[in-house]
DNA sequence: AAGTGTGCCAACCGCCTCCAC
DNA sequence: TGTGGAGGCGGTTGGCACACT
């Protein structure tokens, strides 16, 4: 006998979720809280799985998402943090505040790849194309990609990256400025927090946020009027909500939401 | 205007890891 | 220590929207 699946395949909806569907899982998951996914469905009055469940919240209610496509300084960051984690997309996500595995995925495929390839640079090793020709050539077109080392292979088991003995104190490119120099220098520059993402320490998210926020700080002070927002407000992070006419806003505005949170905190309290 | 091709992204599938028992 | 269940993760796919002919 195999595994179970995850949930009774008989009555189980797929496809794409509908308005109804999303408002009752918001509901719910603000009312409850994230736990038990698999509960989730029956007690959320969903046909649904809770693996796809949790994959709806996730990847699209949560209401800390960032929505739109990755700007210039995001997709540096990616490419530089698989550079170094390979296709690890939630460890990758983890550095992106407001973004989802799925969704960097999603465009490192259909944006990314091409883009490296286009550039004449590997998107899986990072080298360049024409590798054997200059490996340290600095004219190649990987300085643009803040030369991400050829170490990302790293062994985990080693707990220590071998970009360390690379370009972990090299400074940023001359073609890195701004936001996007601020973003790599401290990526580079912080080894222990790759480390720590090797080695699965659990503060990490904390640490993670922290310097997060302090680039943006930084960002923020060294241009103004730059409209990067790396830590969107709840208003910022719901606005997609006003959009969507089919969500029936009138009635599941953020009254609602907060009239839900307040029954939750209530609820919780008990 | 209609047909075809391509790009994009939400969602699914199956494997892996972790943890409780 | 072994086993099974639940959640997490990464690869893949289906279908919609837009571009092109």
């Amino acid at each position: 006998m195999g595994r179970q699946p995850c949930c009774d395949k008989l009555g189980v909806k797929k496809g794409p979720w509908t308005a109804d569907e999303d408002k009752k899982l918001i509901n719910f998951i603000l009312t409850n809280g994230q736990c038990c996914w698999r509960a989730v469905p029956k007690l959320a009055g969903l046909r649904r799985c809770g693996k796809s469940c949790r994959l709806r919240w996730t990847n699209y209610l949560r209401p800390d998402l960032k929505r739109g496509l990755l700007n210039e300084t995001e997709e540096q960051l990616v490419i530089d943090l698989h550079a170094r984690l390979g296709n690890r997309w939630s460890k990758i996500a983890s550095r992106l505040p407001g973004r989802t595995d799925n969704e960097i995925k999603n465009h490192w495929n259909t944006h990314i790849k091409k883009k490296l390839i286009k550039m004449g640079i590997d998107p899986i090793t990072h080298e360049p194309l024409n590798k054997q020709a200059s490996s340290n050539d600095t004219s190649s077109p990987a300085e643009n990609l803040s030369q991400p080392d050829n170490s990302h292979e790293v062994k985990e088991s080693d707990g220590i990256l071998n970009s360390e003995n690379t370009n972990s104190s090299s400074p940023p490119t001359e073609n890195s400025c701004g936001e996007e120099s601020l973003l790599l220098d401290s990526l580079c520059s912080d080894d222990s927090l790759m480390n720590s993402l090797w080695l699965d320490e659990t503060p990490l998210v904390e640490a993670l946020w922290e310097m997060d926020t302090t680039l943006i700080a930084e960002i923020e002070t060294e241009n103004t009027k730059n409209e990067m927002n790396f830590v969107p407000s709840w208003e910022d992070n719901c606005g997609w909500l006003l959009d969507c006419q089919d969500f029936g806003i009138h009635d599941f505005g953020f009254n609602y939401f907060n009239e839900i949170e307040t029954i939750g905190t209530k609820e919780n309290q008990h």
